[in-house]
DNA sequence: GCTCACAAACTTGTATACAAGAATGTAAGC
DNA sequence: GCTTACATTCTTGTATACAAGTTTGTGAGC
């Protein structure tokens, strides 16, 4: 594979499991292309990829942009999720012992993060757990599978999830490594599924994700203060920038 | 998506579902852009989605091959395959009845062409049986994963696959509809456990494949009849067509 | 007769030019 | 002042031309 077309392929999708890039956001080819110093030749063939890959979709002649999960899409990535994790954990019949040493450590870091109140780096761990998991069983294929959903879900959390909670699946974590290193697969297994439907249930999937949510964080209070003056079309009803809506994106939304 | 290139994408993803293309085909652009005549951008566009998809990869300037999995990605795909179904099995708490209804057809069938001798579909429908049984619950993402890793395996199954074990495959089908049927979802689980390591168990890892294996077809004694004259360079044995190798690909080898 | 070096043909890799359409800005009409 | 029609600008869609490399074919030399 193309070497420079895998970078681009690779930093959004990285970007994109740190909580770094926001569902909708849209992807210029040519500011892509400037970006990385290559032609937009290269950077199509990494937004396909992304494409393929569930990520990215094109808007005929507007744009690349960064999906935005329907609730029915949200759905179901969850459900595959499960399916997956849950299956990954019943196949196993032991956990190597290295496998689980290394779990313990990646929870530990994760503790620490939340500890030290670094949002960004806890959401990008909080994902990689998951994908920490698979990958050290040594599967590249299903690592990659994990690897792809679990950007989905970051995202559908970045729509969808109102409120954080951090901590809460770190300790689930520090449960299933617990039950993994118990040596209780079937323990484990259940706690995987009782965490990810966890997840799920504590997303808002009624809320329809909002299609100005952009615009709305570009109007937040906090950046009032520097808005030209006069702005045309203030159409709003006069509260501020109150706005009974049940949704609020925010950047480092991720849990799971 | 551009509608010509996801033609050609399907086109040759389900011609390897339906065992018509050999692991290993060489896929030239030119003669597939005049084949659905569009031109190489777009032939290029569907052959970097199937490369995303794992079937098909693409040799610098010699042009693009269908994936030939090596023994590893063999028993990666096989692995994949396990969690993702036994999974799939174990998150259900019920089955539809319009699904087993739908699956009972669908074994009805497989039944049918194996008792009609009819090879082809027989090796397609057998591979389907999967991919219907995802379909049916409704989740799309889970299908195409399923679909995908579908075609992996009956690539791995016509280069590892050294006897036909259709009616047999088909006879697992049947206990595990049956199983849904019952209501007995971890035995229909643990069947299908079994059922694909059964298939894997059936494969001869061990045995690298040939990569001369397009070349041997040829000279099977069946093409030796219509063979041009004084063939240059036939530094065989004189076995005829002996050639002790434990190896052998043909067409519809597809098992699962 | 066999091997090796060179040339020709063929195939993908990449960039670029231009076409087609969407969004935005502008001005005329009511 | 507000709406609507039109022109402009910006962005992707597509094809094509050429560059770079691989394979095949040919002939000279031993």
């Amino acid at each position: 594979m193309n070497p420079a077309a895998a970078n681009i392929e690779e930093a959004i999708l990285s970007a994109i499991l740190a909580g770094r890039i926001n569902p909708g956001t849209r992807l210029g080819e040519q500011k892509l292309a400037d970006l990385f110093s290559v032609s937009r030749t290269r950077v199509r063939e990494a937004m396909m990829r992304l494409e393929t890959r569930g990520v990215v979709q094109v808007s005929a002649r507007r744009g690349w942009y960064v999906v935005e999960p329907s609730a029915d899409e949200a759905r179901e990535a969850f459900q595959t999720r499960r399916v997956i994790e849950t299956g990954l954990l019943h196949t196993l019949r032991a956990v190597p012992s290295e496998v689980v040493k290394s779990l313990k450590e990646h929870v530990a870091i994760e503790r620490e993060a939340i500890a030290a109140g670094d949002v960004h780096s806890r959401a990008c761990l909080l994902g990689d757990f998951h994908i920490h998991l698979a990958d050290a069983l040594g599967n590249r294929l299903l690592t990659e599978i994990i690897r792809d959903l679990t950007a989905r879900t970051t995202l559908i959390s970045m729509l969808y999830q109102p409120t954080e909670k951090a901590a809460e699946s770190s300790h689930d974590h520090e449960d299933i490594v617990a039950a993994l290193e118990a040596g209780d697969i079937p323990l484990a297994a259940r706690l995987m599924d009782e965490h990810i439907q966890k997840v799920e249930a504590g997303l808002n999937l009624t809320a329809k994700p909002d299609p100005l949510a952009g615009l709305r964080e570009l109007l937040s209070p906090s950046t009032f203060a520097g808005a030209p003056p006069s702005m045309p079309g203030a159409a709003n009803g006069a509260h501020g920038h109150g706005h009974a809506h049940t949704h609020h994106s925010h950047a480092s939304a991720k849990e799971d």
